[in-house]
DNA sequence: TGTTTTTTGAGGTGCGTACCTCAATTTGAT
DNA sequence: ATCAAATTGAGGTACGCACCTCAAAAAACA
């Protein structure tokens, strides 16, 4: 059986009042005493009963998911997921919400984060774009003692393990690479697509693809980004004009999530194109499954969502994570492995 | 905040004792209450919490994985994710321990799940190659109050559910695809490699792959399958005789877990050839980033022993899974996403 | 009707921990 | 040595539930 707190204190030669005073760093003991009763832990192999603790506590996790407001088939897929963890966690009494914000708006995100209540909320997951206001109230929560992550689109500042998505270099350098393998060995202009190149995935993940094309694929040509800023009118037509003036294009790129409007312009081509786009929807399966689109690099929601969960529990017991299960892949799907 | 079973009592109008009896379905109590009771569950949304319930009763999960006996790199990979699983569950009260078998010896396998005692262990993860008498020992545990799932490589008996790993058809129709892809357009010779074509997985993979070459790259003639049965020098002979008795072979396919040897070979000969192998190990990441490996097709250890454990657990309380979490995804890395 | 059987209630104990109080002991400063 | 301050111990209650016992009430039967 594992040790309780009561072999600990035996062991320790202290009282229970003394180990609990230790355990939950409470003032009033002298080092040495603590000392001892770290080495005690230590030797018996203690673990601390999460469980019972929490129980006892009469603790339970509400996290924030503070997500752009938007009609995303990816997001709305976030969304469902974090419905689905709620279930799945429920057991372990951690629930969390879903709040959305207008990610044009670091004022009104600030202000969010600022108004959190200590007491009602412990921890959020924040998906926002780089604002400085952002940040310090980023910062300012963690002072607050509510934990944070930035959740698939990170902060610069935010350092690894506050970081909950994938690599987004990688995943365009990962595109580039099929790109480069799919595409035909011959001279051809590749089409890059994307809602705006304002945002940080979208520039990091360009910047992958340019550098796997530009080293090993010399015979393609990428061509300035094009940006649809979501709307489907303009993203026609810049597409239809592309189409119009570069002869040759042997790819498209699409870097956002939003893939349904550009796809349609391209398959209205005469000739074919290699497609690669980001994030698993019902839309771009379907279109993977028809052969529409070639290649899929995506990151998995569910995982996301609970790995964010997990890792902000983490933070609020001041607990290690296991890494290997937090990182998200860069995943890639043909229509064999869908 | 959550209801609890007193509010459950109050609400049906019953004693604790009462709700405690439908809760655990114990005997004598009559079906209209047992139906008051479950009303109000409904009515309060009750979720039984687990964890206050595992700790009253002092239950803790111990799972035990059977894993063949080899000095396999993959197979090293999964017995140090359960070493980190132990570590990750334990607040949650979940231990798994490891137990090699003999795989070729059904007998011993049956053996030794039939000496397995309800009392010692909650749950078992079996990985071993379809035998009846596996198959019927697995059947007996089930009644004996043990859980069980087929591990990596399922029984064909076991339904889907009861299987954790993944469909090694569409995994080996992943591997066609990206073969089809890859190789140059013009005609040319497949090498597929095997440790055994006796395996089921083996086989599944076998009929996949070919089913997306045959389909769509005619140009692409698979060979016979060679089978390495884990000898190294028969590996190295019967893999020469094919290059020198073949020319013009344009791709590998790794069907196993154990590529070194194949690889040495392949690189060793003057052409360039596509080379694509499953699993995920020091050595095939190592190819992979050196170039020498075009593509892996992995199943992730750790999400394979996580998910192992949690179904076993899920069973041991009668309680339904989440199906996206449990899904093992076909990886394909490439040098970028690795 | 009385009697047996079934069902229900009331209450207790314990799981491993948190957190509280109060008194006893030790320590440090003077 | 003396006193205040810091440290420690002993013990209690609670968390939500499982599991037990015993008695009371209700239902089923004769």
């Amino acid at each position: 059986m594992r040790p309780t707190t009561k072999d600990l204190a035996i062991a320790a030669g202290v009282s229970l009042a003394t180990v609990d005073r230790v355990l939950n760093d409470r003032s009033g003991v002298r080092k040495d005493t603590v000392e001892r009763v770290n080495q005690a832990i230590e030797k018996l192999g203690f673990i601390r009963n999460l469980v019972a603790a929490n129980l006892a506590r009469g603790k339970d996790y509400r996290f924030l998911f503070l997500l752009p407001r938007g009609g995303d088939q990816f997001l709305a897929g976030v969304v469902a997921r974090i419905t689905e963890a709620n279930l799945a966690f429920a057991p372990e009494m951690m629930r969390a919400e879903v709040r959305h914000i207008h990610d044009s708006d670091p004022h009104q995100i600030a202000n969010l984060l600022g108004a959190l209540d200590p007491e009602t909320v412990d921890g959020v997951a924040i998906m926002a774009p780089e604002f400085p206001q952002v940040r310090d109230a980023m910062a300012r929560l963690a002072e607050r003692g509510i934990a944070t992550v930035s959740f698939i689109s990170g902060q610069i500042s935010s350092a690894p393990e506050d970081f909950v998505g994938i690599d987004n270099r990688a995943a365009g350098a990962t595109a580039g690479r099929l790109m480069g393998r799919f595409a035909p060995s011959v001279p051809g202009k590749i089409l890059v697509v994307a809602e705006t190149m304002h945002a940080r995935d979208s520039l990091e993940r360009r910047l992958g693809f340019d550098e796997v094309i530009h080293a090993d694929y010399p015979h393609l040509t990428v061509l300035p980004s094009l940006e649809t800023y979501g709307d489907p009118e303009r993203s026609a037509r810049i597409m239809r004009a592309s189409f119009a003036s570069h002869a040759g294009i042997a790819g498209v790129y699409v870097l956002g999530s939003e893939a349904r409007v550009p796809l349609e312009i391209v398959t209205a081509q005469p000739t074919r194109a290699t497609i690669i786009a980001h994030e698993r929807t019902p839309f771009t399966e379907a279109a993977l499954l028809s052969g529409q689109i070639d290649a899929l690099i995506t990151q998995d929601p569910g995982h996301l969502v609970r790995s964010a969960m997990r890792i902000l529990r983490a933070r609020c017991d001041r607990r290690e994570i296991l890494a290997s299960q937090e990182k998200i892949r860069i995943e890639i799907f043909l229509r064999e492995n869908l």
